[in-house]
DNA sequence: TATGAATGAGGCTTCATTCAT
DNA sequence: TATGAATGAAGCCTCATTCAT
């Protein structure tokens, strides 16, 4: 009970929100490097630099971490489309800036791309649905092409996974061999396949 | 909780064969409904009706049987499109009956689908790769029609990313909305996307 | 993950039977010295020489294992107050060998009497309703004496708790001073009350 | 979950007097509902509006605040017990206005009755001894009615475990069906308890 | 060869307590 | 004097794995 408590702190070393970030920085480093399974809260703590209390003071759960770095990847991620995508007008030029863009910010964060696969550890955390985010900005994005009689129409439910699959398999691809060069040819060969798929023959 | 039972049998009643193919029909089914870590090995055993000593004595641990069950549902997978492949001689023509097989063969495993996502379980275990056979078979069946000089050619080490890729982006969308009219259409779009990525312009 | 581990097992040591009693005892000790919250399963495990897990295989939580206690002992006492009551036919002499009984037994089990106060951590923890077999026991016996004239009526909810409470404050006030011979009075001052409380005026 | 809110002040708004009543009268009620273990130091100071660390201003430690709470309630009760004593001369008729005050109390503060049973984690917190006060109170109230010849004189240490247990009685009677009019038939038999057991035979 | 009881490391999470601000 | 973020020990419980029977 009447538990002593021999307690060598050192507070306010980090803002708050310095906190933060550190947890998710390392949180995605090592569930990406060990697995979410394997990886301890504890482990992100230590490495993090703070105790295993704050942690739970910034994240309910394990799973809500994981939530939270699904989520910004997402996040990300779709901004960096979103930015690319909006780089260029003509609807039949934006696949080569996006395509670019992706396959660079998936270099950029190669490390953590096994997050994208914890979906499983998801379910059931909170009400985060992982992978809508990026579905629905690229019906969003695309739509638009759509309307401007650019893009062929998709059956409703289609656009969204085929166009996800996609850029993950130039994502695989690009990881299978992460040189420059081929990067290169993955970019020319995915570009090649989005505008075969999407653009309209007239087009 | 739909629990499965396999009705507890009498000693000796089962060969090893049969326990074999009892503790891996069950652990499909319990891994992909209620992830790897949420299912244990005591639940495997229970539910096949076998001692938890017998699942040791077939599998040396946990992450085997795993890897023993995505390998077989990679090699089913890759067994149906190699069919539906050969069950047609011109190569314009294979991508139809490879669609329909696909989508066919998710449908008929669709309750086993998460274990695909499984691959981060999987690291270390053994020197299984997971995805390996069927980026090789996918190569190999699409070698032959660019040989034939109907397929486009990629560069090295891209096509099976990439046709691994849609076929995964056609299932996801089949299971947006699993109704057979909905699976029509995605096997159309589906095949759209491959003969204008794969086929040779000129064919 | 694949965690290696290094087991020194030395089963078998005790039949399964065994290895449940010395729980309980050990159980029962330790929860009555330390209270609830101050004993964990681990130091039960230990100091009954089994391990941690082979306590919850036993009891699914350590709520069960208070309960299994509690219930033991009041099985108990319910057993001891059934025998000295059915061992004197008329029912004005059966508190006699009543209070004997009960404060012999509490003077046996009196290391473990904070139990009965453990009521607390018991709400909740399964089905199980402290307190009310021994009500029931005692309703029950005393309602014999009334039908046969002898004891007065109560009106229903009055006589459960009525009784318990006096043989609570006969068990403290006996715990109070134990020594044989301060047990002598107390079980004298709990005759008087018995009688002078429950025997019809006219008997 | 009827939770406890005292709304939010303007700092300074509440004296440090205030505070401590604040922070008892949360801690009496989320103790008793709660349970002690149940219930965290962060739970009282949140519902009392005050913050962690002025808790431990006030208690040394969290066994000290339900030490604090378990000897007001006895001393409430003591009073309220000495004033009904006190508000009839005639120590054959102390009895009556004894029991209704008790029970009357112990209607009140029915909420908070569980905290009575809580001296389990109040071992070894501080040098408060739970009990202790009131039986005290009771062997002096009553010792005035044996030294009046009214009363049988009780060997000593067995009056205050008689009579708490008695009032006990009476009290889990009454909790059993607290409705007004069961509350009268409990308060009359404790009532031809008390003057049976208490009275001398000759008075 | 089959069984499943036994083991105990290790994970998640809570919360009493401290103390910088 | 008040605050509440920070700390980390410690507890409950799970479950992969072993091995006596």
């Amino acid at each position: 009970m009447n538990v002593i408590h021999i307690v060598k702190q050192r507070r306010r070393e980090m803002n708050p929100e310095g906190k933060r970030v550190a947890i998710m920085a390392v949180g995605e480093r090592l569930f990406a490097r060990k697995g979410y399974a394997g990886t301890s809260i504890a482990d992100i703590a230590k490495a993090a630099g703070v105790a295993v209390g704050s942690v739970y003071r910034l994240f309910p759960d394990k799973s809500s971490l994981l939530a939270a770095l699904h989520q910004r990847m997402e996040q990300r991620f779709v901004e960096v489309m979103r930015q690319a995508w909006m780089s260029v007008d003509a609807y039949e030029d934006k696949f080569r800036p996006l395509i670019d863009a992706m396959l660079l910010e998936a270099e950029r964060t190669q490390e953590i791309m096994p997050l994208y696969n914890m979906t499983q550890d998801l379910v059931g955390a909170s009400d985060y649905m992982p992978g809508v985010q990026m579905m629905t900005a690229i019906e969003a994005l695309y739509g638009g092409g759509v309307e401007a009689g650019v893009f062929r129409a998709l059956p409703p439910g289609i656009l969204g996974p085929f166009a996800h699959a996609m850029v993950e398999g130039g994502m695989r691809a690009w990881m299978m061999d992460p040189t420059p060069i081929h990067r290169q040819k993955v970019a020319s060969e995915l570009l090649i396949v989005f505008q075969k798929a999407f653009l309209r023959p007239s087009a």
